[in-house]
DNA sequence: TCTATTTCCGATAACGTTTCCGGTAACGTT
DNA sequence: AACGTTACCGGAAACGTTATCGGAAATAGA
């Protein structure tokens, strides 16, 4: 029963004319005159004629389509950047196609097939917490699919890519915890493999050096962005024979676990335990205690990616690959103590 | 640089077939040596070649993707039905696209008209908060594109639908805050024109009759899932000369801005004014105190739009539209008071 | 009046597939 | 020896556009 949907032929034959010339009433191309091109359009509304965007990308080798793949959107902050990569790719006439890999790499690599084959103009990555292997990737490159990576980044790959100063994020982070009075300053740190989790890694390590605190090894906990294990990663320093004063966790996620152990434990925010986040989202602010988050220009991310990407898009030869880095801030909120003076 | 993808016609003039021996072997048709077959898909794997699915979809005249429109998917809800239509969607071979309205009604047509354009094979969608002209809805289904609604529902359209049950679940929270003691409750209301507004301000009046408290006016305050409109409904409750003792409120982020509102005021939660929602997220349990809500099986409304909308377009012509109603139950937190006795 | 230019339009070949319709060769059956 | 079957393959049309090319008519320039 599905009626066929009218093409510029049903337009032509109706009016009498070309496809030729329907075609170029419809997209107003110079060399027509005004009155066919006006009755084409005004029967091309009547009929309610929507182009075949699929003939169209076919015959002109693009589709006007970014992908966008992230690990998942049910926390807020994937979501959050591709509102950013939204708007500035439909104010320039692209349409976006999201799609998630549920951090696991056999779905990317699924996902990322489907897209060359879908041939999207475009791709914004941010990879899996378990991508290791990358030969996928550099084979979707190797065919001229240009992509921008961010968030999850890493050295072994080539293209501009956006992220946020995580060391400075961190650094300042446990800086804080430092000089509220914390000594034993636990990390929940992210995978080691990414630089995400390397640098705000090293800023935590940073931050004690530079203030004299001792590192401990046991301290530093990977929970590597899986669900569930910072809870019992918290666990287990809770139960430490001396237990930490701090947790400086890698994301939000990641501490408002830590938030849900600690108050099951009994112990109290920030007066037991001072708790600091990296913020994936507003969220941190509605939790009790309110969280103590370094805050990344979520927003900018997205928007910047798209930006980067379209310009690949359209010059792809005399493009340079970039790196931005955001600047990151620290908001501090009820899970650490007040700044003692 | 853009070096070109390899086609068919490649693989068949290095392995001297026609074209339609190779595309015989890459979509295992019955009628080819297994030699041959074997000899094309090894220089395809070779040559790393993707199908290119424009080219077929334009041939076969479908694309195997299915849309998905959400008004917004920066809170929880959305995204987590997402999760499931994916599941569903992709276990029978199906991509999909997702699209947000922003709660307009003219991106929400612009994008209508991009899948259109798009030839997507079906859709699912939740209509925005200002949509009350259906037109170009309906247009997209005299087309012959199956819809499937959900959440948002519209009497005036048909098509399948996958809906709570919002009577029931504003039902069972008010007369839990009733029989917990509260007298002046107020209701933080959605929009009447959707069916979702109208169910649970019903079950909400109705809890109040059968319970013989009196309905007042002025309690029922419509926010209509704008930001913003929550908070500023609930200052105006508070300082109203009669102050309601406990507020539902139409869903859990209308609920979480009501319940900074009330901390603002230094009022307590649930002493002073106890607080319920309608549940779209598990956040409701982190915030302090946590929220009694009523939640829905979130996760099942995604699979189940999908189911219907496969079937719809598997079998176009006997398809009937469905209406699923799904159960909703209450879960008690922190933010009423526990159950007198 | 004749040529040169402009204005408008149609025919047609692509784009990369799938699919229908044949056709050849090898084989088995009478 | 003649025929029907089978197994495999190629040709070509089609899907709905865009873009190139050339041609006819109208206009301009001399």
């Amino acid at each position: 029963m599905r009626s066929k949907q009218p093409t510029i032929w049903d337009i032509a034959i109706k009016l009498n004319v070309s496809i030729s010339t329907v075609s170029r009433a419809l997209r107003n191309a110079p060399d027509i005159n005004p009155e066919t091109k006006k009755a084409v359009l005004d029967l091309a509304h009547q009929l309610d004629y929507q182009p075949n965007t699929i003939a169209t990308s076919l015959r002109k080798n693009k589709t006007d389509i970014i992908g966008v793949m992230v690990p998942e959107f049910v926390h807020a902050f994937f979501p959050s950047i591709i509102l950013g990569i939204q708007e500035v790719a439909n104010a320039a006439g692209y349409k976006v196609m999201v799609m998630q890999s549920g951090e696991s790499l056999e779905i990317e690599k699924h996902n990322l097939q489907a897209m060359v084959s879908s041939r999207v103009d475009g791709l914004i990555l941010a990879i899996t917490r378990e991508t290791n292997d990358y030969e996928h990737i550099i084979s979707a490159q190797r065919k001229g699919l240009p992509i921008v990576f961010f968030n999850r980044v890493v050295d072994e790959l080539q293209g501009s890519k956006v992220m946020v100063d995580d060391y400075k994020g961190a650094y300042i982070a446990v800086q804080h915890l430092i000089q509220t009075g914390c000594r034993r300053i636990a990390h929940l740190a992210g995978p080691e493999n990414m630089t995400i989790g390397r640098n705000r890694l090293n800023g935590y390590l940073d931050a004690l050096k530079a203030h004299q605190v001792p590192i401990e090894d046991e301290l530093i906990m990977h929970c590597d962005f899986v669900d569930g294990r910072a809870r019992a990663c918290t666990q287990r320093l809770l139960t430490m024979e001396n237990r930490p004063d701090a947790l400086f966790a890698v994301n939000d996620p990641t501490a408002i676990e830590a938030l849900i152990c600690i108050r099951e434990n009994g112990l109290s925010i920030p007066d037991d335990i001072a708790l600091a986040g990296f913020s994936n989202a507003p969220h941190g602010a509605f939790v009790t205690p309110s969280l103590t988050s370094v805050v990344q220009p979520i927003h900018e991310i997205g928007g910047l990616a798209a930006q980067l990407l379209l310009r690949q898009i359209k010059a792809p030869q005399q493009f340079i690959p970039e790196t931005h880095v955001l600047d990151t801030t620290l908001v501090i909120r009820q899970s650490t103590r007040a700044k003692p003076e």
